[in-house]
DNA sequence: TAGATTGTTAATCGATTAACAATC
DNA sequence: TAGATTGTTAATCGATTAACAATC
């Protein structure tokens, strides 16, 4: 029915909001493809070719109103409804997830902490109560979930993503360091920070020899 | 004088690193491309391509040797030596970083935390001692520091990305939401999450739309 | 030696950049 | 109307896949 935008595009999309945002801020009305273009150091090309994979938001000899482009990318990305996350794996990532007011800022409200610890049983993170795993099921019957962040301990996530998704659960946060294996119309975006640090890694030892 | 490695190529490596660790774990001796093409769902070819700008680590008729080629690809990532990391920014992300272990089996060894809430001065996470931001000029110079991770508000992170580099530290990893500009030999890896909940809501949106 | 599988070259595919006609 | 800048097509570039000769 739609065509399909490449990951790549995707990617992009979120910087894109951010420097909109950046401009808005600092009061500026408009802007042309090629300004943006030096701001955010990619080709004044690629901004309208991504923009273009959904829609003519400039106007020729004018540039962008970046209010409208701003509020345009934002329901883009799904950003114009709310979504509730449960954050399974109340450790200190899951709670650093918890303690992150800007999210809310987004739409993203964490609405619940879920952890094995019974010593964590009946706290709160920011007004956010830790429940138990076993009070999973009645949970996600009685609260809407869009999205479930895993930051447990990878022995324990591919069981804990199939238990999500059964109970319906169709978008994985995942902070695990594996892969899931979920059934294709369930979204997973992967966060792995030791991937991350390795890239970093290589980057360093590589310019070392670079150099 | 060394030919360089696109992006695309290095963000693949940690996990074949990954899926070869688990197979050592496994006791699997050696394997092929095509087998390990099955497993991680990319194409025999891109294996041996990607494997091929490091060096031929495998053997016709035989595959690869599962053990030497883990070894191998940890070499090329840069895990073969220590890298010590402060982490600049003790709240919550700060912490959970500290707190976890894994990183150290890579040589990711956390050296210090550094924040400016007095309420923390002294304080520990794991045996890593939390420093006052004034301390860092002293703990610079009679410890060596190979990577900086920030994980303080954006607002704070580019005069405190400025002043780590002038006091020679070369590596940032960096988790505030904003683009750095630093110097062109300073390497640095940004971890957005904010970025990343953004494309998982594209991705269920976007779902929505289609089905 | 025969079979298997790599390393590497060639072909294809997709993404980025350049160019320019359309139009505000 | 003239100037500016988009939207979009065409050209280029790079990354992925296919194919196969080299070789263990």
């Amino acid at each position: 029915m739609q065509k399909t935008i490449s990951q790549a595009v995707i990617r992009r999309m979120p910087r894109y909001y951010r420097y909109l945002g950046e401009l808005i801020d600092a009061g500026v009305e408009r802007i042309s493809s090629n300004e943006l273009s030096s701001r955010m150091k990619v080709t004044a090309s690629q901004i309208r070719q991504d923009l273009n994979n959904f829609g003519g938001f400039g106007q020729q000899g004018y540039g962008y109103n970046v209010k409208y482009l701003y509020e345009e990318i934002g329901k883009i990305l799904g950003l114009d409804c709310q979504h509730n996350i449960i954050v399974v794996g109340a450790g200190n990532l899951g709670q650093a997830l918890a303690n992150y007011v800007k999210f809310e800022k987004r739409g993203f409200v964490i609405t619940g902490l879920f952890d094995i610890n019974p010593a964590l049983a009946g706290l709160s993170v920011r007004g956010i109560e830790i429940h138990m795993m076993d009070e999973l099921e009645e949970f996600v019957k009685n609260h809407r979930v869009d999205i479930a962040a895993l930051t447990m301990p990878k022995e324990k996530a591919e069981a804990c993503a199939d238990r999500l998704v059964e109970l319906g659960i169709s978008a994985i946060w995942n902070f695990a360091h594996l892969d899931l294996e979920l059934p294709e119309d369930v979204v997973v975006e992967n966060v792995h920070l030791s991937d991350s640090l390795m890239q970093l890694s290589y980057n360093i030892v590589s310019r070392r020899n670079r150099v």
